[in-house]
DNA sequence: GAAATAGTGTCTATCAGACATTATGGC
DNA sequence: GCCATAATGTCTGATAGACACTATTTC
């Protein structure tokens, strides 16, 4: 049995007992970090302190650390931790993006994953400059570094898919929202008008919220029922897709 | 501009120009290969050549080569070449897994695809014992190597998963195929009977299979009308979910 | 003709979409 | 009262599931 050397002396050690030990790609973790703000779909950038790419606009993350991280998750979770400052209500990974020329400095491999949050709950206290940018498509105004304008594409795209049937729009909201602010957010991200009554029956079938005695009052009409999300670990699924046979 | 040295040396020259390069994981790509076979779901399986866990069975994959791999797929695909003699008909990133503990060789990422295939297409050709084993809900008959049990089932619930609203079941069968085999598979993957009629009607509205004007026979009762898969590359979708309101 | 399997037709409960109607607040 | 928005009610066309029925082969 043997483990990884954490120096490099060691490491040569190994591999003189073990014969040559394979080169490896350079390992890092991105993050899609998804928000809602202003009426339209927002994503976390952050500009880039280091080569490569240094200046340009890039999503956040960077290398993995033997030493802090002890699994991928937890190296997306302690630079979610740095970039924004939060701990996530949703994170899952998105895709593994790994080849020789996606990046200057050789063959490197990504892990990416994409997380929702309320832009409320987000610190941006990151020692490098970091704002959200809005999503238009599946794209943003801006070129963005090494391939991250395809990662974020894939993002949107399973972000996208994933509302068709489940309820993950809920954590893009603040802990007490009401039903007009959830169909809006589906209405943003799926970029078609929903049916009220529809959208409404979905989500009360799915009896994944429930009703708080307090209203909230917007600037004019009737105000509207606050609700809270019921059960934040389970995973709660629409029976049939939601906006495939929209108008 | 850096690239990522192919010798020792090299990079022991550029850590001393950059400062400490940070150590890596060792990256591995491992393969789910789903076929079907005497009415069950089948897994290819390897037993261990090399440590660790020498012996035991496993799935098949192995590390990264950085000269020979342009890509992570491309890696896939070399492996399922070595191991299987096939370009599969379907290949897909399933996830990666990457923690400091999950092999005793210390920190890994393994990112996993997971390839559907006619058995008939398969070549077990490569230099170690391989085989398919009869996949049993979502688990095997034989205790497998490091966290490959856990792969295993991640992969059989993403098979499933997609069938509900996909048509990739058609890979697992040979290029012409009759309706009722094609059912049949369902059936085997989704652990239910399905309706004939409904069956047949969603596939027909999914309009992806074309008639072939030869008939196949069977043992007894009326010969099957024979079919084939009418577009490789298109993606095709069923509109609602399949099995889920079954009875 | 019987058995076996392939393939089609029909009925019905369900339900998503559409849209009308009612409810409740501010002004 | 009027406006704006929230929330509910009702109608209808579409369709998935259920199952009966017909078709075509072997024995």
């Amino acid at each position: 049995m043997c483990a990884i050397a954490s120096e490099p002396s060691e490491a040569s050690a190994v591999r003189r007992r073990e014969g040559p030990l394979p080169e490896k790609p350079l390992f890092t973790v991105e993050l899609v970090i998804f928000t809602i703000r202003a009426d339209r779909l927002h994503v976390l950038l952050v500009e880039r302190a280091d080569q490569p790419r240094k200046g340009w606009w890039a999503l956040p993350g960077g290398v993995l650390d033997l030493r802090r991280d002890d699994s991928i998750e937890a190296c997306a979770l302690r630079k979610l931790a740095e970039e924004a400052g939060v701990h996530p209500p949703y994170l899952e990974q998105l895709k593994t993006y790994g080849s020789r020329d996606r990046d200057p400095r050789g063959w490197t491999a990504t892990t990416v994953y994409f997380a929702l949050m309320a832009s409320e709950r987000v610190q941006l206290g990151g020692n490098q400059a970091a704002g959200w940018v809005a999503v238009q498509g599946d794209r943003v105004g801006l070129d963005l570094a090494l391939d991250h304008a395809r990662i974020l594409a894939d993002a949107v795209e399973r972000l996208r898919s994933k509302l068709e049937y489940s309820h993950i729009a809920v954590h893009l909201l603040p802990e007490e929202f009401t039903l007009p602010e959830l169909q809006r957010t589906y209405e943003i991200i799926l970029q078609q008008p929903l049916d009220k009554s529809s959208f409404r029956r979905r989500v009360a079938q799915a009896s994944m919220l429930e009703e708080i005695p307090g209203k909230l009052r917007d600037g004019s009409g009737r105000p509207a029922q606050l609700h809270r999300f019921r059960d934040y670990d389970r995973r709660t699924f629409f029976p049939r897709s939601i906006s495939r046979h929209a108008r």
